[in-house]
RNA sequence: GGGUCCGUAGCUCAGCUAGGUAGAGCGAUGGACUCUUAAUCCAUCGGUCAAGGGUUCAAAUCCCUUCGGACCCGCCA
């Protein structure tokens, strides 16, 4: 059974399903797994005739944690405020929204429709309130729990909660006085501010270990996809669901760990050390249900290598199977391919796409403007009159991958330049001439009559058709040469050749 | 120290939450053919399912142990 179908295989009722992703950093395609893999299980719980939703938490309340490579030093008096509460690197609002903004809108390109809730957004409007008393109430318990099962060494004065001084705006330096519902008296170490916090605003918030399961029982959370960081022994899921158990009385959500996504031949992704490559870049370099089929065709345990370079051809390829295998014109190589094919599809169609990526790749490196291309796309069975948005689309997106992403070897350009041949290249590009202005326009064709000609001036195959790639794009391979003759236009062909004689 | 995942053909992996004849793609080999940014077609070869033990009429599949690899956690989320 495809493995999201199986987490929501024994589930009855309304379904919450919850993510989250600190915006604390530019979100990457590791972080994407987190949404991805909550958007199909919201699916599949809709298809399994489930009423549910689907949240994404934007932990906006979290302080900065250090000065990241990516901000100046100026942003070293901000450590420990919130990310809501500090200014955003464009100088434009919110330093929060500067890395949700982008995010979001990848999300709209990759068909995630999700709630997007700000954890700075509930504890302001008291959501939370409920959940902050009952943990603060049950502070012995949650103390318990934290050293039984994570080992921690909680001191007696230690509160599940963290005010934010009112005078230095820290998150994280406060110690708790005394509670006496709504109010948190407590003592900011690091300015030496005494305040007074509210619990129905956001004047602090909970330590990650027991905010976690407060949402849950705030908010009814029900699935729940996490990274494996959270799942180790003794890690937040552990406290989480004792804690949802004892103080909250509820029944944790149903967990679903998920590896990490590695570059490939790099390794982990971490915004930190420069190695990942943003969400919103990927969108740009690749098509965007290539970006979910990645993340529903891979089993959640298993880490995903990806690869932005030539790996990427192959996975749209691998994309382009199963959604032929799903209307039934090849064989499936995979036996979840539906399901794959329908968590992954972006819009539902009526027939696979028609226009090949590869076969864009190429052609835009051959005509460099609209109407050409456009013709050269009717030829090979577009049938529109024009360039339509989802093709434009499609050719910004290759555009892109071939300026940053491709490997040498599949990028070309056509060669105007002057070239020597000896007197049998001429030979042959003569005969070529000769036989070519009879035929139809066919890759078939074309290759046919070069096979020909080089078969009867018994040279190498090989040297026959480097011969043509240097005339036309001055390198010794390149795309198999009838397909990409006949891309070409007949009249450039021939000029082109006689040129050179 | 703890945890998760992985180990099946030369390579990448499927099969494992219904235990019932060991699978695919690529590669290799042979043949056809038009060397082609991973050409196409046909055929063949190829596995003690990491190892050991247990449960069972029956184990790649369930349980235990060991070995090897990757990653994660250890008071940050």
């Amino acid at each position: 059974m495809y493995w999201a179908d199986s987490v929501v295989s024994n589930l009855t009722g309304d379904q919450l399903v919850s993510t989250g992703i600190s915006p604390s950093g530019p979100i990457h395609v590791g972080n994407m797994r987190e949404i991805i893999t909550g958007d199909i299980l919201y699916k599949a719980s809709l298809d399994r005739g489930l009423k549910s939703r689907f949240i994404y938490l934007c932990d906006d309340l979290d302080p900065l944690r250090k000065v990241y490579p990516f901000l100046d030093s100026s942003y070293a008096k901000y450590v420990g405020v919130p990310l809501s509460y500090i200014p955003s690197p464009d100088g434009n609002g919110k330093y929060s929204d500067y890395f949700l903004k982008p995010f979001l809108e990848t999300l709209q390109k990759i068909n995630v429709n999700v709630e997007v809730i700000s954890t700075t957004g509930l504890y302001k409007t008291g959501k939370l309130a409920d959940a902050i008393d009952t943990a603060i109430k049950n502070r012995e318990t949650i103390r318990k729990i934290m050293h039984e099962i994570a080992g921690y060494d909680l001191d007696e004065s230690w509160y599940p909660y963290e005010p934010r001084c009112s005078k230095c705006g820290k998150i994280n330096s406060s110690h708790v006085i005394s509670y006496e519902y709504p109010y948190v008296h407590y003592k900011c170490e690091y300015c030496g501010n005494e305040g007074t916090s509210d619990i129905r605003t956001d004047d602090g918030k909970m330590p990650w270990r027991v905010e976690w399961p407060a949402k849950w029982y705030s908010l009814g959370v029900t699935i729940e996809p996490f990274g494996k960081d959270h799942a180790a022994a003794g890690g937040s899921y552990d406290t989480g669901k004792e804690i949802a158990r004892q103080v909250f009385h509820i029944n944790p959500p149903v967990p679903l760990m998920y590896e990490r996504i590695l570059l490939k031949g790099v390794g982990v992704m971490h915004s930190s050390t420069g190695i990942s490559i943003p969400a919103s870049e990927v969108v740009k370099f690749a098509p965007p249900e290539i970006l979910r089929f990645l993340i529903a065709k891979n089993d959640p345990s298993r880490h995903i290598d990806f690869d932005p370079g030539l790996g990427l051809l192959n996975l749209i390829d691998d994309y382009e199977k199963i959604e032929n295998a799903y209307f039934g014109l090849e064989k499936p190589n995979n036996e979840n391919y539906k399901r794959i094919y329908e968590m992954s599809r972006i819009k539902i169609l009526n027939a696979p796409e028609k226009i090949n990526f590869r076969h864009i790749v190429n052609l835009i490196q051959i005509y460099k403007d609209d109407t050409s291309l456009l013709e050269a796309l009717r030829r090979s069975g577009y049938n529109k009159e024009y360039i339509d948005q989802a093709l434009r689309d499609e050719i910004e997106t290759a555009k892109y991958w071939l300026d940053k992403y491709a490997p040498d070897n599949i990028k070309f350009s056509l060669s105007t330049k002057h070239i020597d041949l000896s007197e049998k290249e001429k030979t042959i590009l003569s005969e070529f001439l000769n036989s070519v202005s009879g035929i139809e326009w066919t890759s078939e064709n074309i290759h046919n009559v070069i096979y020909d000609i080089i078969g009867r001036n018994k040279i190498p195959p090989k040297d026959g058709f480097s011969l043509f790639y240097r005339v036309f794009i001055d390198r010794e391979r390149g795309p198999r040469l009838g397909y990409f003759l006949a891309n070409l236009d007949r009249n450039y062909v021939i000029s082109r050749i006689k040129d050179l004689l």
